[in-house]
Order: C-alpha cells, then sequence, then structure tokens
DNA sequence: TCTGGGGTCCTTAACCGT
DNA sequence: TCTGACGGTTAAGGACCC
C-alpha cells in the first residue's frame, strides 16, 4: 500500500462559467449561471462570483434568479466547451498515455505510467507544469489532485479548489479522511448519506469503526464493501484509458406537461429518431429499447423491450418505443419523456440479418398506429428537419448528417409551446429564430456578439469575442436580417493555434 | 415557476434451463 | 418424476456522478 502519490485528478474551476467568461470579456468578475434557462431549467455550473450567493449547480434556475438577480445567465454550448476539452486533454495525453476522461472537465492521469513521475517531488512538479500549460492554451484555471489512489486523487483536487494544487503523502490518508464528512466520499449521496446519518455515522472516521459487516448489511453489498474500504483509504482501481459506452440515451423534459396522448406518441417518435442519430454517430447498434415517462408529481418510471438482434434502424426504434409507451398511464401529465437503447454492439455482418429480422417483426405490429402518428407528428412541426430515411434502406452511410453543430440555436428548451409571452403575434409567421442568452451572433454592420437577452420582439446583443475589451450593448428586432447566429470563436490561448488547424 | 440531461452501476424479482 | 440449487437473462427501479 505505499503507493507513491502519482495518481492526478485534473478539475476545471466551474467549468462552462469559466469558458464563457473567457469567452466574453464584459463578464469576467462577474456572477455567471450557465444552465437551462426555461421554466424548469436548473443550473448546471455557477462562477464562483455566482457562488457567493449562494448559487451552486443543480439548483432550480428558479431559485437560482431569486438569489443572484443580476447575474449572467447563459444556456450551454456544449460544442465549445468540447473544443477547450479537447485542448486540455491533449495536453494530459502528452504526459501519459494512461488518462481517464470523467467529463468534460475531469479526469485521472497515471503519471507513473507514462513516465511523468515516480515519486512525490516528481509529481508535485508535473502537475503546477500542467496547471501553466493549461493556463497557457485556455485561459483557464484548473486544480489538481496528487495521491496514490483515484479516489484520493479526488478528495485531494476537491480540498485544491480553486486554482490549486494538493498532494497527499502515503501514510497520511487515514488521519487525513477520518475528519471528513462521509458525503466526501464518491458514491455517498443524499440518499446514502442520510441512511447514515440516522445510524449515527457522520465522518469517514466513524464508516471505519462501524466494520465492513455493518456497512454491508446497512447499504448492500457491493456498496458496503466499497464504503469500507474507501473509508481505510484503500482504492486500488486502476486509471482506465478507453471506457465504451454502454448505452445511448436522449431526453426532453417540457416547460409545461404534456396531456394529449397524441402529442405524447409523436415527442416519442422525435426522441426515438434523436436518439438513433446519436446512436449511429458512435458507431454503435443496440439490442434493449428504453422509454422513461417522468409524470407530473415528477415519479419516473422506464419501460424496456430487448430485440433479438441490435439495430440501429429509425423504424425498429420509434415501433418499439412506441410499443412501451401503450402500456404507461400518462392521465394527470408526462414533464420528461426519454428514449435510449443498450446493450450496445459494435455494426457486424450478424446485425443485418438481426435488423431485418426485427424489423420485419415490428413492422407486422404497428401499421395501424403508424398512420395515427404520422398526423401527429405534422402538428409537431418544430425545426425537426429529420432527413426522415424514407427508403428504409440499411443507411448504414458513413457520415450521416450531424445536424448544424455548433451555434445553432438548437431545440434545446422546448422551442415550441412558447407561445406564452404575452400577445403580440404580429402577421409574421411566429418568432422561427429563437435567441438564447448566450449564444453568439454576428451582425452584417457591427460584426461578432453575443446574445445578452430577448423578449417582446427585441434581441439585445454585446459585441465583443474573446480576446477584444468589453464591449458595447445594442438592441434590434427579433428579425433583423443583419443578425445571424454563429459559430463560437475560439478562446484566446496562447497555444491554441496549432490545434484549431484540425477544427 | 421546485427539481436538466447524459450517463454508470447496483439491487431485486421473475423466469428459464440445467 | 419431483424438488431444489444455481446461473444467466430480462425488466424495473434507485442512487449517484458531472
Amino acid at each position: 500500500m505505499r503507493a507513491a502519490p502519482t495518481i492526478l485528478h485534473l478539475d476545471m474551476d466551474a467549468f462552462y462559467a469559466s469558458v464563457e467568461q473567457a469567452a466574453k470579456p464584459s463578464l469576467r468578475g462577474k456572477a455567471v449561471i450557465v444552465g437551462g434557462l426555461g421554466p424548469r431549467g436548473v443550473v448546471a455550473t455557477a462562477s464562483y462570483e455566482a457562488r457567493r450567493f449562494g448559487v451552486h449547480s443543480a439548483m432550480p434556475t428558479a431559485q437560482a434568479r431569486r438569489l443572484c438577480p443580476n447575474g449572467a445567465y447563459l444556456v450551454p454550448r456544449f460544442t465549445l466547451y468540447r473544443a477547450v476539452s479537447d485542448l486540455v486533454m491533449a495536453r494530459l495525453r502528452a504526459m501519459s498515455p494512461l488518462v481517464e476522461p470523467l467529463s468534460l472537465d475531469e479526469a485521472f492521469v497515471d503519471l507513473e505510467a507514462g513516465g511523468a513521475a515516480f515519486d512525490a517531488a516528481g509529481a508535485r512538479a508535473a502537475g503546477e507544469r500542467l496547471r501553466e500549460d493549461i493556463r497557457a492554451a485556455t485561459g483557464l484555471s484548473a486544480s489538481v489532485g496528487l495521491a496514490g489512489s483515484k479516489m484520493l486523487a479526488k478528495v485531494a483536487s476537491e480540498g485544491a479548489k480553486p486554482d490549486g494544487l494538493l498532494l497527499i503523502e502515503p501514510g497520511t490518508e487515514r488521519e487525513l479522511l477520518a475528519p471528513m464528512s462521509v458525503r466526501t466520499l464518491p458514491g455517498v449521496g443524499p440518499a446514502t448519506g442520510e441512511h447514515l446519518r440516522r445510524a449515527g455515522i457522520t465522518t469517514v472516521g466513524e464508516l471505519a469503526e462501524a466494520g465492513e459487516d455493518e456497512l454491508v448489511r446497512m447499504t448492500g453489498r457491493a456498496h458496503g464493501v466499497a464504503l469500507y474500504r474507501m473509508a481505510l483509504g484503500l482504492d486500488d482501481r486502476p486509471v482506465v484509458a478507453e471506457r465504451d459506452a454502454k448505452s445511448v440515451s436522449v431526453e426532453d423534459t417540457f416547460d409545461v406537461d404534456l396531456h394529449d396522448r397524441v402529442r405524447i406518441r409523436g415527442e416519442v417518435q422525435r426522441l426515438a429518431e434523436r436518439c438513433v442519430v446519436r446512436l449511429r454517430a458512435s458507431g454503435h447498434s443496440g439490442r434493449t429499447i428504453v422509454l422513461k415517462v417522468r409524470r407530473y408529481d415528477f415519479s419516473t418510471l422506464t419501460r424496456s423491450e430487448t430485440l433479438r438482434g441490435p439495430t440501429d434502424d429509425p423504424a425498429v426504434v420509434r415501433e418499439a418505443a412506441a410499443r412501451l409507451l401503450e402500456g404507461v398511464d400518462t392521465t394527470g401529465g408526462v414533464r420528461l419523456l426519454g428514449v435510449g437503447v443498450s446493450g450496445l454492439a459494435d455494426f457486424t455482418q450478424e446485425d443485418l440479418f438481426a435488423q431485418a429480422e426485427a424489423q420485419a417483426e415490428a413492422e407486422a405490429r404497428a401499421e395501424a398506429e403508424a398512420q395515427a402518428e404520422a398526423e401527429a407528428r405534422t402538428q409537431a412541426d418544430a425545426r425537426a428537419d429529420a432527413p426522415a430515411d424514407p427508403g428504409g434502406g440499411p443507411a448504414r452511410a458513413g457520415v450521416d448528417a450531424q445536424g448544424p453543430a455548433a451555434g445553432a440555436p438548437g431545440p434545446g428548451g422546448g422551442a415550441d409551446a412558447v407561445a406564452s409571452v404575452g400577445a403580440v403575434t404580429q402577421d409574421a409567421p411566429a418568432p422561427e429564430r429563437s435567441w438564447s442568452a448566450g449564444i453568439d451572433v454576428r451582425h452584417a454592420v457591427y460584426g461578432p456578439g453575443w446574445v445578452q437577452g430577448s423578449g417582446v420582439g427585441r434581441v439585445t446583443v454585446r459585441f465583443e469575442q474573446p480576446g477584444s475589451a468589453p464591449g458595447r450593448v445594442r438592441t434590434f428586432r427579433v428579425d433583423d436580417p443583419e443578425l445571424e447566429s454563429s459559430d463560437p470563436l475560439p478562446l484566446a490561448g496562447e497555444h491554441a493555434k496549432e490545434d484549431e488547424e484540425t477544427e
């Protein structure tokens, strides 16, 4: 157990919010909240300035607005975050081949495997170099934790935040952990935390004292064993580079609950299509179709069906999802619908066979329903665009359209159903362009900027860009022909240039 | 105006076959 | 032939993570 502290955990500080601040000079030093902006949105990330008001992630955006009414509320722009994340991950991979990304802003690195460090001094040096590197490449701050195991490295980076580095010396971990809350251990969330609290266990030290048998009895086999080992600072999970996806899913929460059964069926069909697009983009097919329904009272249920073989055929997934929906009572209203595929397989020869079989099966059944659904879909126009893939051909097509990517307003917040914004409704075909707060735009005269807000037929744009000084604000009509949405501009990083060539 | 979206892993129960 | 143990698969739900 005397492992050298050469496992590194990297955590970008308030990542989404920090990227937005880097991209929008006028927001530096300000409270920035990134998340869903609709009536049912939640906060994804709050800048440290916003956290001072009590805003934190997973909080309903409405509550955040009450706590911090003057913050900048922005919609997340994942393509931009992914691009920045790629720059960061590239730095990590330059240190070691053993890099395990956990999300866009977090990763483990096994420094020893890469020959980057073999002892505490070397690890600390590598960690500091990495932080400088990331700042130079992206302008963002990162926190680094170093320890002899993944769990401890993560605890360390948590303690290092923001913009710091913390190394846990081997031999000190038990004393270090003992006084900490059980909630600091990965895997202990609200439910387990409360469960343990009722048993009088609130610290990691008390967890260790309880003993393995007791913990297994309280929390179940796998959880109990893992908990006990973590309480002792024991964790021998390796850093694994490539972990393949186990499922693909899409889901939508609606601004208002859906009651109309026809509309619900239509939404399920749309979700199934989107799910398949993603499934194919990931190079997989899948065998189990899952329908998820969250009802008006927030109770959630799932229904699943396993096919005889894997498929990536939109028709097959659509029909399976429709079948699953028939077994669900939606009276009272539905707030969320989701469609997923699990039991993933890479494409293989047999798939073609299984697929044809599954399809024949499904087709035999659906028929009549499909008719009704087709009609339902007409009303759910949206910007579905969807090439539809009529011929039903194998459609294994290499690239398949990935959508307009980047800055496109995207379906983010159930664009339909809006209307609510009092009256108006000019002759023109409704607001077909949605100017979500935070997205990038370009004006024919004033150049690049971003949407600061919109409403009552107006959109307010701030004209500035990553390298520039804080910019001026101007207001336009939402249908101003000189205004268009645009792709995010790269952040102003010293070394950013070479990497962008590829984009 | 309470509570997103994308995942992972675990547990339990039912069922099937050996 | 009946019964039981056991393992694998499927389905459903829940906790947790970022």
